[in-house]
DNA sequence: GACGGTTAGTTGAAATATAAATGAAGTCTG
DNA sequence: CAGACTTCATTTATATTTCAACTAACCGTC
């Protein structure tokens, strides 16, 4: 053994196989994706923030909380949200507990934003991705990498920690209308 | 109907739980492996290139095709071709038939950077991607990629389409001893 | 063989992303 | 409560990516 730890564990064909059609799947997507939202002259990457917002409670999430939600880092979710507040979509307000936070609050422009593209990327996705696969294997995919987000990410289960408890704390308020958010 | 070709068709419960697993899951793993590959100073993006160079019959490839199979745009891979020049991993050789076209070529240092790379880069997928999701269900998430993968890029099965001709047109060249390659 | 249309690749400027340093406000310990 | 340490978010400086020209070479047709 001459290497640190000796030669490692080389994938199986199988496994070549798989991992080569995941890295070259989901780059097309993502392409695919960044695409069709070009058209409402957004990225991907800002609709999931301004999405993730029209899911919460009061429209509104903290940078760390948000950051964590979308896999950005904390610096990079800053530049966004300021380029997003320059279109009127978020404004930043400060936390009152906490008062290093920042709430990140999406606008009525912003949500009626959201509003529109919703049906441009929700069309988008179909297309791209979950019309072609048939409906067990998207399923079983959708597994996997939800296994994987738990290794990578432990402890941050739901996804949007906020969406559980949406009804109750919203059923009485002026948004209530939302209801359960369709900006899937 | 008031909203162009009325509602569209939201996602069910499932798909979108599949789709937001998919979607966290996967900037997950960018990061991941972009964060282990910083050890040796290059992207996730910058590796694939030189492997795929690496597996190349001449460790070449044409400009186009590579772009291709990397899923990037030209004028990206031509900035990203630049930065590794200057690193001497590889260089450019015009095309002798088609003379507007550009061969990358991956230099000796570049074939050793990507030897000591893949040990580090191999064990990175294994931990992050491979070891935590059952075998049986992995495979099954390369086969709904490959779907996507057809749908998005149809007409380009092999992703890799040298590598097929690879064992006879290598069999005897100087490089023999590369045999499959194993930088996976 | 010259015109129009297309493809290959590059360039340079503008937009966006990353990385390291900063400041301000929390927490924990003694 | 002081000091050390951590977290939150931003800033600044770089690095990378995108976007819109642009040049050169190929291709078909007349």
């Amino acid at each position: 053994m001459s290497t640190p730890s000796g030669e490692p564990q080389w994938l199986s064909d199988d496994e070549q196989r798989a991992w080569r059609a995941y890295l070259r799947g989901s780059r097309l997507i993502e392409e695919a994706l960044d695409r069709d939202l070009q058209s409402h002259g957004v990225q991907l990457t800002e609709y999931e923030i301004i999405s993730m917002l029209s899911e919460s409670p009061r429209r509104r999430l903290r940078m760390s909380s948000l950051a964590d939600l979308v896999v950005q880092s904390r610096s990079r979710l800053t530049h966004t949200a300021s380029r997003l507040e320059k279109r009127g979509w978020v404004v930043r307000e400060s936390c009152l507990d906490d008062k290093r936070g920042v709430e990140l609050v999406l606008t009525d422009a912003g949500w009626q934003a959201v509003q529109d593209m919703a049906r441009v990327h929700v069309a988008s996705v179909r297309r791209s991705v979950i019309d072609p696969v048939p409906a067990p294997l998207f399923k079983a995919l959708g597994e996997a990498m939800d296994v994987i987000r738990a290794t990578l990410a432990p402890g941050q289960e739901g996804g949007h920690p906020a969406v559980a408890r949406e009804a109750q704390e919203l059923e009485s308020d002026a948004q209530a209308d939302v209801r359960r958010s369709r900006v899937f």
